[in-house]
Formats: C-alpha cells, structure tokens, sequence
DNA sequence: GTTTGACTTGTCAAATTGTGTCAAATGTAG
DNA sequence: CTACATTTGACACAATTTGACAAGTCAAAC
C-alpha cells in the first residue's frame, strides 16, 4: 500500500467535494501534476503538502507525516528485509 | 552521528591495515572518492556497498543494513519531530 | 626545512533524476 | 453524441548526483 499522502488527500477533496481541477487552481499547478501527487505517481514538495493542507482544511503535521512517511518507504525501495534492522538504528539516533 | 557506513568502512579497512588507495583500486574508483564514501560526504551505491563488503571480507547485509540506514536518516532530514510517527507507518507496512 | 606518502578538498563536465506543462487519451454521466 | 473530469505520455528545463582530476593539508622521515 504506497502512496499514503496521496490517498489521503483525495479522500480529503472529495469528502468536500471538490475537483482536482480546483485543488490544482489553488495551489497553482496543472491539473495533471496534482492528478499525479494523489496517485503517488510523482512526490510532492514539502511546501506544496503544506498548502495542501491549507486548501483543504487539514492538520499540516499530520500530512506531512504521510508526505515522510512515502519518503522513507522509497528510501527503503526493495530492500524490505534490511529495513528493519535499519529502522532499529535510525530510531536510536532520532532520540538526540 | 551521521554516516554509520563509511564509520564501519573505516573501522574495517584501518583493522586490516589497508590504505584507502588500496581499496579505492580493488574498486576501480578514484581515492578521492573512495575517502569520500568513508567521511559520508557521497553515498555509495548499492553495487559499490556489495563490493566492499567483498573487498573488506565483511558481510554484505550488515554493510547494506548501514547503507539503507543512512539513506533513511538522510530521507528524515530535518523533519525529525515527524519521524516518529512516520516511522510507525512504516513498520506496519513492511509486515506484509 | 624539504620530501614523501596518505588523505582531503574544491571544482568540473557528464549523466541521471526531478519538475511542471501540454496535448491527447480515457472514462463517465447526461 | 457531448461535455467535463481525470489520466497518460511526451517533452523541455532545472536540479542533483556522479566520478575524476588537480591542488591542498598534514604528519612522519629524512
């Protein structure tokens, strides 16, 4: 299950119904590309998460933790069975 | 702590009394580069981690584990105060 | 103090990857 | 069929990454 944030923010707009077309509008960029950022087919930029979650009314942190988390998951590619040793490591050093 | 592979790297290499240009040559790069692995100022590549595992008679999926490691910490970014909660996204998605 | 050898640093061109747009295609409701 | 929303593929352009080279630092030997 990729592409958490794009999930999100399609059940987001369309809980409110609004069009891509409109969501693309107010953060001025083509309807294709926010086509592509709600199917993960391309990442979207931190600032754009954040005006995201302006236009639709959402907690910025919490999209933005969807935005790291799709970040971390193609970091970790196909190496699914190294990743949790790694995770392991990573999350001792997050404590400083 | 950033840069746990190249630590290791060095650590190995220094504990078998080898010089960086030696290894550097075993695999086929500059010596320049070769340093730069080590400081963590370039990231190697998934193929160059498999041959210095090979070169420094380590294992591989101890050496990758570090690799993926730093990958990810360099994917977190600055967003640590997220990670945390990314990460435990994550992690129940590598379950399956 | 000069030389030597190990390592580091800065800079560069080439290659790769990322970005947003456009036009065309697809799907879908009326 | 028409109209409109969304998707797809191709593209130009920008940004980043890559490895090499040359010049630099540093310490130990002489």
């Amino acid at each position: 299950m990729l592409n958490h944030l794009g999930q999100k923010i399609r059940e987001l707009r369309e809980k409110q119904n609004l069009l891509l077309r409109q969501v693309a509008a107010k953060l001025e960029v083509d309807t294709a590309l926010m086509s592509k950022i709600e199917r993960g087919e391309r990442n979207a930029s931190k600032q754009q998460v954040i005006d995201i979650a302006k236009i639709l009314k959402a907690k910025e942190d919490e999209l933005l933790t969807l935005w790291l988390a799709d970040k971390l998951e193609s970091a970790v590619g196909d190496e699914n069975h190294l990743a949790s040793d790694a995770l392991n490591i990573l999350k001792k050093n997050l404590k400083k």
